[in-house]
DNA sequence: CAGGTTTTCGCCTTCCGGTTGAAAACCTGC
DNA sequence: GCAGGTTTTCAACCGGAAGGCGAAAACCTG
């Protein structure tokens, strides 16, 4: 029985000159020749998947850049790409803002808004991974991993604003992130622009093992162990 | 060279007689003969894996009743399976709650809090997809794929007790999921029980299409479409 | 110093989830 | 039929979280 080949492929993000942005390559020869297709490659015969795209990815990208790295979805269409069979594994990655690694020449960052011609099905994988980002930004920490170790409320907000693809509120957002413990101000202050203005205080994420936090529970268990239920038998009080 | 063999898996999922079970069946043949392990198998030449585990699982139980079914994750260690390498996709589904569909004399239902014996890595795919279901019962609908077509609010807070692992309020389960949009009365009420109690109201879940919908923002985009910022002069960036 | 700019902070409002207690609606036993 | 028990439902309250707004703070340049 022939088995299909495996590739991993991975949509790294990055927020930078106000648009969120991925990295991909221009493809030199057929197929599609010419398109813009995701780092990666085939899976190594002793490495799992994640092994596997840091490695492919280190060859693209300073993977000590890469803030975040997470599985996004396999994709398995039987003809995605001509000739024979290659499953794809996807992954999200992240790069911190402000960063900006060497990257081949045919190596490039594009708005994933306005994405070039891709190849193959890597177009829908980038937006997977722009769906996935904007998710997971709502209700996890994760976005440490697009934001460089310190930074403003101002800065910080530009990269939520253009990751999420909406303009969001300064003040909310800092108190937002406040009230959750990740934020803390370094005690440094910003450099006021070349307009002037009041300088801003530089904050780092908290979190210094840069973990992402569990999703935020909607239904809390209750704080007093036994909830409802008045009428549990036997009331003992 | 020699490409890894592949494979999908399912963890199914279902709240039955008030706790979250899986579907297992017990391994007649080495390897890890006895032990039992999730239902799947190799993916087929032509198609998908989404489409390659719903017929594998019409094996084990009736398609028709799994009201879910959502990619996991890639599990692909190299050595996860003995012998010849075997790159897994596992998924997440889900029966509601009252269905008791036919299922082979190898197959049965075990609580995924007392796991018996389980082959290979599929203890933690179970994990897995126990973890991952608790998450998104929080920050999505998904509880629609739990519960019957018409059920109480008992009966709810009981498969929603039961999936996330401690009691939840009926009181605050209604609220939430009516505030949301989710539950619609029926106008029916049950027979109440045999020691009597007011009857209780059906309800069923609106979304019909039963799609999932997008998670809970927690960052909202303002509401009048111009936030903050107010200084937003002519940036030019 | 006046006027412009940017950040920060406090206050207010709204909304949401958690808690509680009481009322409603049924049962059985006397 | 009524008393007492059981279960569901609902209204009211509370605290906390998030959005909105404007004033104050802190810087710039002319």
């Amino acid at each position: 029985m022939n088995q299909p080949a495996h590739e991993v492929l991975a949509a790294v993000l990055q927020v930078r000159a106000t648009s969120l942005r991925v990295l991909l390559w221009q493809r030199a020869k057929e197929p599609e020749a010419g398109r813009w297709s995701l780092p990666g490659g085939r899976l190594g015969a002793t490495e799992d998947v994640e092994t596997s795209i840091r490695r492919q990815l280190a060859e693209k990208v300073d993977v000590r850049q890469l803030a975040h790295v997470e599985q996004l979805a396999v994709f398995s269409a039987p003809d995605r790409v001509p000739g024979p069979r290659v499953i794809a594994t996807a992954f999200l990655g992240l790069v911190p803002a402000g960063l900006d690694p060497e990257v081949p020449d045919d190596t490039g960052w594009h708005p994933v808004d306005a994405l070039p011609p891709t190849a193959f099905d890597h177009g829908a994988i980038v937006l997977r991974a722009r769906d996935r980002l904007r998710s997971k930004l709502s209700y996890t920490n994760l976005g440490f991993a697009l934001a460089p170790p310190e930074f403003t409320v101002s800065e910080l907000r530009e990269i939520y604003s253009a990751a999420l693809g909406y303009r969001v509120s300064a003040t909310n957002l800092q108190r937002v992130l406040s009230r959750r413990g990740l934020l803390a101000p370094t005690g440094a202050t910003a450099a006021p622009g070349p307009s002037g203005g009041r300088p801003a205080a530089q904050f780092r994420f908290t979190d210094h093992d840069m973990q992402v936090t569990d999703p935020f529970a909607v239904l809390r268990p209750p704080r007093n162990g036994q909830p409802d239920q008045r009428a549990a038998k036997g009331r003992t009080t």
